[in-house]
DNA sequence: ACTATTAGATAGCAGTACTCTCTAATGGAT
DNA sequence: ATCCATTAGAGAGTACTGCTATCTAATAGT
């Protein structure tokens, strides 16, 4: 497949694929002449991905590039690889140096929830911090939620993670490499874009709670 | 309240809070002399959700303009607000004018789950319009959920909001117009934070399901 | 009188995601 | 054989965002 066939089948423009393969989003064609390369459908596939990733995901190019590079990096495990994901996503929120009391007791409120759960989690998880400030903002705002608010989430969002991760490897370790990859990508695209349908499903309830209440 | 204490307050630069009068983010001081404006709580409160929105929340200073013009609207009931401030949040995606078998598939999944479930939602409402382009790319990249994962996602934030729309109005209506508005913040805040707060707490869950299935 | 601070206005800056332009080489059509 | 469209690769330019810096004139406190 040449350049124009691969930006016609993914309606990315002939610019922009060429700036993704800049940034070493997506890996270069085959060359086939000096002024020729061919294209595949794993590169179709890889731009879907990227694509997916920006424009809905609002992952940007930087994490992006990031979270491939552990895609494409044969010897991470699953469980690595949702982790490094995790670490490429996370927040780059820096905590406030000084002891800002607000962040403490929401680092507090943080802890004491993921022990209550029985959650085993790395003391630096991204997902930790981001926690941490968003509980600190809202107690900064006056809008600290209940505990047990908070547990009804967290109850909630474990049941169906749980579900998640069991689906994420289907049937068995993956066959080729090629087949590993593509498994790889389908967890990450999942990771990314089931975090906006919950929050689209979210507001969905809300509006419908809303209009039963005040509509 | 001079600028310099509302900047060593809130934490945040005498210039940046310039940079918030000029944008319309922040109501300008009642003038005390040509070069003298006083500043009281509420600007002070006012800027702590800002930045709350900003560095949490993640939201782009133009919607937060359009979100706060909603809230200092006291003609406006809560269940208008919710919807406007949904519309403002809403993706700024652009559906494919051609007829996009995912994106249509999608919208008809959409549809069906959002009928399925009973809920009253707008036909036009921003998070119907994320919901189909994130099920469309999940579609795209051959990662289409379940449509029983969906339900049980559907399920289990319907509950949560059901709960958090009841909390909004606690005590009856509001009592005074600068109480109405402290009320209604608190419910945007609210809004944004907690969709952190659940997305921060999935990743938690799923580190922990991972960690257990392989770690 | 002097220094620090402020309002208000304008300009500049760093990062992001492209988008455009150019050159030299090549492929397919005529 | 010769044209025209297309391509690789490289560099510069663009539009937008969220600040940040500089300047002037006025005023407050010491």
């Amino acid at each position: 497949m040449l350049m124009g066939e691969l930006s016609r089948r993914s309606g990315v423009p002939v610019a922009t694929i060429k700036f993704y393969l800049r940034e070493g989003l997506l890996p270069p064609g085959t060359p086939t002449a000096a002024t020729r390369a061919s294209y595949g459908e794993d590169h179709l596939r890889r731009l879907r991905l990227i694509r997916a990733l920006l424009e809905v995901g609002e992952v940007s190019v930087a994490t992006i590039r990031t979270i491939l590079a552990v895609v494409d990096d044969r010897s991470v495990g699953v469980h690595q690889m949702l982790g490094a994901v995790q670490y490429a996503l996370g927040p780059r929120l820096t905590p406030p140096t000084d002891g800002d009391p607000h962040w403490e007791a929401a680092g507090r409120e943080a802890d004491d929830l993921i022990s209550d759960m029985g959650w085993i989690v790395a003391p630096e998880a991204p997902a930790r911090t981001l926690l941490t400030a968003t509980l600190a903002a809202l107690r900064r705002t006056g809008s600290a939620p209940s505990g047990a608010g908070l547990h009804a989430y967290a109850e909630a969002l474990s049941r169906l993670a749980a579900s998640e991760v069991a689906s994420l490897e289907p049937a068995g370790s993956p066959e080729s490499p090629a087949a590993r990859i593509a498994l790889t990508e389908s967890a990450v695209v999942g990771m990314v874009l089931h975090e906006r349908v919950i929050i689209a499903l979210r507001r969905l309830a809300q509006e419908d709670a809303s209009a039963r209440r005040y509509g």
